[in-house]
DNA sequence: GTGGTCTAGACCACT
DNA sequence: GTGGTCTAGACCACG
């Protein structure tokens, strides 16, 4: 069908997050199989070197698993992916704040406006 | 003296937020005389070009105004201030939002660590 | 090939109003790939910087988009581009009717002038 | 009293082009006497090296004489005014026409448009 | 191969 | 002294 990416930023990183919040979001589920790397390239109209890239670097973060022969799946262990949501949302956090406190806004600004954002 | 700066972003990006972020804090103010060029480049350690680039750039948003000659003073129009003020807040938190979201985080779950990590 | 520039303007502004004009112009059409930018910097006879610049300065116009590992090619967005031709053309007149009357001609002179030279 | 430059011409040729326009317009006739240098940077609120400058190079121009001691005079040379008359008039025309042209826009349009906006 | 960033160093115009 | 432009050359990330 092909995707909208945002352009500033890496369309392979933007991919990871993708599948990664699907992951965590249990719409992808521990033992499901991924499409194949072509098939997924045509999906989301970009280069299937882009999406090799996307797996192997899952992979490494052992996300998921390439069985030979057979395609990639999702890990099973549950572990490693309670560890990836939570180290996922402290980053998101600590990264935030830090921007925050760069710009010098204040803190009960900032909690207000999250409430009402996310609402 | 020079300064620390991350990796995975351009160093002149690193300089505009910190300039963008010394303004909304009032650490530096309207009609403030900015460092030259080389100068400012000679104190965050970095090339004259990338200062300048800065500079430009933080010109084009109306931030600053270059004098020819004179050098460059943070503009007085307190509104345009303001403005960038607000956008920046509103973009920080909006795309926060929309990490988490894509992350699958529940909100309140969002919003309690926001508070703690701010607390 | 190498081009000839004007000693009193900055040749990469040179370059985005030649750039304009050939899109303004339809010499260029939307969507169409623009050069590379090292095969233009080599083409027009400047260093790479400098039209790294141009397409730079052309894409924050909203003229061009650039997709990484790709090119930049001409947006196809076209009433962003007639918004470009409009408020060229209006620039154009607007300075030009600002000098002769910083210089004091009379319009009917002036009217008459142009009309024989553009004729 | 300090007057508004544009920013993006020096501040010297638009000294020369304001009082060449005086001169022109006849607001200061020939065998006028200028301001001092001093007084005429106070006035207009720029350095007076900047004014030095417009002096002297008006004074190459031929369209001004400095009398040691005396102050700076519009020439009394009418030829020499004629002349610096047609040539603007020329240059302008001359530059907007070649503007209008590099841009791919119509003759008439621009004739047409120039009418409308001089009335 | 494509754009993006950065450095070092030079030269110019303006105030 | 100040900004502005340009070059040459390098290195990196992306697709």
């Amino acid at each position: 069908m092909g995707l909208d990416f945002e352009k500033d930023k890496p369309i392979y990183q933007q991919l990871i997050d993708r599948l990664s919040g699907d992951i965590i979001r249990r719409v992808r589920k521990p033992g499901d199989k991924l499409p194949s790397v072509r098939e997924y390239a045509i999906d989301v109209g970009v280069n299937a070197n882009t999406v090799q890239r996307v797996y192997k670097e899952m992979e490494s973060m052992e996300l998921i698993e390439t069985r030979r022969g057979q395609g990639s799946f999702i890990t099973e262990n549950e572990e490693r992916l309670q560890l990836l949501r939570d180290s996922k949302k402290e980053d998101l956090v600590k990264s935030f704040i830090a921007n925050v406190e760069a710009y010098g806004f204040s803190k009960d600004e900032i909690v207000e406006l999250v409430r009402r954002e996310i609402k």
